[in-house]
DNA sequence: ACAAGTGTTCTTTTT
DNA sequence: GAACACTTGT
């Protein structure tokens, strides 16, 4: 392996590289060359003679955990795969697995997500008569979240209570709790704490892992709660060769229970570390790190670091005062018409960001209208769509029986005759005679008072899963998906509907057995099980493709690791950007602020920054005050934007100018626009139904179907062959026909 | 048992 | 505004 280090690296990357030994904690600042750091010091680790298999990086996303493993590879080859990269939650899950004769679940053990914690709450909130008005699903999971992140037991929490309102959060806990282990299921933060759990009670197998794992780098070290922390700190117990990364100014994950702290404190754990910073920046121009700097330097209690650059000053940031969100959206789409063609950007070169998934409609409304591609990210996600949960719940009720949360959803989807009073009447008997509401159901001459039909349909419906239980294994993933949305009827029934949203769940649902193919396709053991659980931990915003030309939309929390050449950050307005929630508190204030932060250093040529006058908001417009963000960057540093339309198709530019001391510039109509008249759109390609195609990413495929979207221009559906079936637009889509 | 209609509530971020 | 829960009618 050749690596010159010394010319890839600057001096304090490179002393974080070498220094190998003992505990390191790297603050790394916004584009530091933080990951470039982590994987050469993989890299340089293996070199020395380090077996791979002894070493351990964390990350928190899978995308971040891919990049590196990607980019370790590319260094040492294939030595890389035997390297320990992964999420928390995901190297909890292998441990547990692993060792799960140790654990109180079974190795089989399943991962119930946000919606399933809520329909798991809700029952035990009915079952423990609960008001469900005091008592709120979504607030008693957040407080028992945060109650397990650290990793305080059902019965030591019952210790701790002080009034009747965290008795009962008390109760609740300890019956979900139960529920869970009943079903043989754990939500994400029962895999730390489980973990956790299983290192406490068998010191055997931590120190079969602390000897292994020689080195262990964590990445966004500033983002861990305590029970992370506390397994770091367990599985660095034994060479305590540990090294953290991260930078307390961007950490945004406190609301689920990151600590800032174990990044501030570390030195008190680890009283021999050494400590690197990393402050200079290779991604933005000085002007964008001028204004980051001088946002984040308003939050007290943090390290004193400032970023710098050797970029050059670039462009001025701008900004921009809105009539509106559509009049912010007119900009922004108008902006990046501009940039992609006046200047060499392309579409996929710009972000735009945003406080709350909300914002994106108009945004995405505007950019239909005036035929900008665009891919939105997070939100309303596909492996939380009504179709994929239900054909998911099928799947893991074929994989483990004991799971009702799956069982409840589908026993009646589609409808089959089993309704509430079936159910209730089964639990009953199931309390009763004290068995299982599973085992009740798939035998239920024994509920009394039962209907001849109830029974027949319940009857009908066991016979049918336990044949899938009985192809599991014989067949791939794939034919099972196929078994089940054909034997249920499930197909048929939104094919019969003939309705927008039943095309789109059927779309939907062809995707997810595209998903299906692939993961049998892709090596040996192809169970169902390891099908469960690749999905049960990841997100949409994993599926980022880079490659794809079109204008990246996010939540700035979504944006965090990334980077853009362009980056529109939208809605600085009191109340939403710092939003209602965090005004009050001074720390969740400092937590919006360093949000601010994140979105700001995610640009590294152009960046602008918006607000609206009024929004339209939770049904009603509102009237919008400038974000204390955006009076907290001393004004000299941005550039105020005047907007000006062309004619009304749209066409239309924005003009900055230099510093002008005017506050915040006031729009103004420029008729025949020049710059506007120049811009004209390629000639479109035409396409037609059944015509054969192939697309640059996609591969080949066949045009379904073509039609005239709301700005005139000609959108296409491709049935790709091996990438399922896609939506276009003509005009921008990298698309022949062949 | 189910569909349609009515009322109610709450609006953040996600492994 | 929209998702959700609850009620009423068939």
């Amino acid at each position: 392996m050749e690596m010159n280090l010394e010319r890839e690296l600057n001096p304090q990357q490179l002393k974080a590289v070498r220094q190998t030994e003992g505990p390191l904690i790297i603050f790394a600042g916004a584009g530091s060359g933080k990951t470039r750091v982590l994987t050469y010091r993989i890299a340089y680790l293996i070199d020395l003679g380090i077996s791979p298999f002894r070493i351990m990086a964390v990350t928190f996303t899978n995308r971040a955990a891919a990049e590196m493993r990607e980019r370790v590879q590319q260094l040492v080859g294939r030595d890389a795969r035997d390297v320990w990269v992964s999420t928390f939650h995901s190297m909890a899950v292998r441990i547990l697995r692993r060792e799960a004769r140790y654990i109180p679940y079974d190795r089989s053990f399943i991962i119930y997500d946000s919606a399933d914690q809520m329909t798991l709450m809700k029952h035990c909130i009915e079952e423990l008569r609960v008001d469900d008005r005091k008592f709120r699903p979504r607030g008693v999971l957040a407080e028992i979240s945060s109650i397990k992140n650290e990793l305080v037991t059902p019965k030591e929490y019952f210790e701790l209570t002080r009034n009747v309102r965290e008795e009962t959060i008390a109760d609740l806990y300890s019956l979900y709790q139960k529920k869970l282990l009943h079903q043989n299921a754990m939500d994400f933060d029962d895999l730390l704490v489980q973990a956790v759990e299983l290192f406490r009670s068998e010191p055997s197998v931590l120190e079969h892992y602390q000897d292994r794992f020689q080195y262990i780098m964590v990445d966004e070290y500033q983002d861990t709660n305590h029970a992370q922390y506390v397994l770091v700190r367990q599985l660095a117990g034994g060479h305590r060769n540990i090294c953290v990364v991260g930078d307390d100014d961007q950490s945004i994950y406190g609301w689920r229970g990151a600590d800032i702290r174990n990044i501030l404190t570390f030195e008190k754990d680890y009283p021999e570390v050494s400590e690197i910073k990393l402050e200079q920046n290779y991604r933005s121009t000085q002007c964008i790190l001028t204004v980051a700097n001088a946002l984040i330097s308003h939050n007290s209690g943090r390290k004193p670091k400032e970023l710098w650059t050797s970029n050059g000053a670039g462009d001025p940031v701008s900004c921009y005062q809105s009539l509106d969100e559509k009049d912010e959206a007119r900009f922004v789409a108008a902006e990046i018409r501009k940039l992609v063609n006046q200047e060499d950007a392309t579409y996929c070169n710009c972000a735009v960001f945003y406080r709350t998934h909300a914002q994106s409609r108009a945004i995405e409304e505007e950019f239909i209208r005036s035929g900008i591609p665009y891919r939105i990210y997070g939100g309303v996600r596909f492996y939380e769509r009504k179709e994929i949960k239900d054909i998911l719940a099928y799947l893991r009720l074929v994989a483990n029986p004991a799971d009702e949360v799956s069982l409840l959803r589908v026993i009646n989807e589609p409808r089959r005759g089993i309704g509430d009073v079936t159910i209730a009447r089964a639990e009953e008997a199931a309390s009763r005679e004290g068995k299982s509401l599973a085992y009740v159901l798939e035998h239920p001459e024994g509920i009394p008072s039962l209907g001849k039909r109830a029974i027949g349909a319940l009857n009908g419906f066991f016979q049918m899963v336990n044949n899938w239980r009985k192809l599991d294994g014989a067949v791939s993933v794939a034919s099972l998906v196929e078994r089940i949305l054909e034997e249920t009827g499930y197909l048929s029934i939104l094919e019969s509907e003939k309705t927008v949203e039943a095309e789109t769940r059927l779309e939907n649902l062809k995707e997810f057995l595209g998903v299906a193919e692939q993961y049998d396709s892709g090596g040996i053991d192809r169970s169902l099980d390891g099908f469960l659980e690749e999905l049960a931990l990841v997100t949409d915003i994993d599926n980022y493709e880079p490659g794809e030309n079109a204008v990246v939309m996010m939540t700035i929390h979504g944006a965090k690791g990334m980077e853009f050449p362009v980056v529109f950050l939208t809605g600085l307005e009191e109340g939403l950007f710092p939003h209602v929630h965090a005004l009050g508190e001074k720390d969740e204030l400092e937590e919006e602020r360093r949000l601010c932060y994140v979105g700001i250093t995610r640009a590294q040529e152009k960046l602008y920054l918006s607000w609206a006058i009024r929004r339209f908001i939770y049904g009603s417009s509102e009237h919008k005050e400038p974000s204390r963000f955006l009076k907290e960057i001393p004004q000299e540093y941005l550039c105020p934007v005047v907007y000006s339309y062309g004619d009304k198709s749209g066409d239309c530019t924005a003009d900055s100018r230099d510093n002008e001391k005017t506050g915040h510039a006031v729009k103004e109509s420029v008729a025949g626009n020049k710059e506007a008249a120049a811009v004209t759109a390629p000639a479109p390609a035409t396409f037609k139904v059944g015509d054969k195609v192939e697309h640059k990413k996609f591969g080949r495929g066949v045009v379904m179907e073509t039609k005239f979207g709301p700005g005139g221009d000609l959108e296409i559906y491709v049935s790709f062959e091996s990438a399922g079936f896609k939506h276009l637009m003509a005009k921008y889509a990298p698309l022949k026909k062949v």
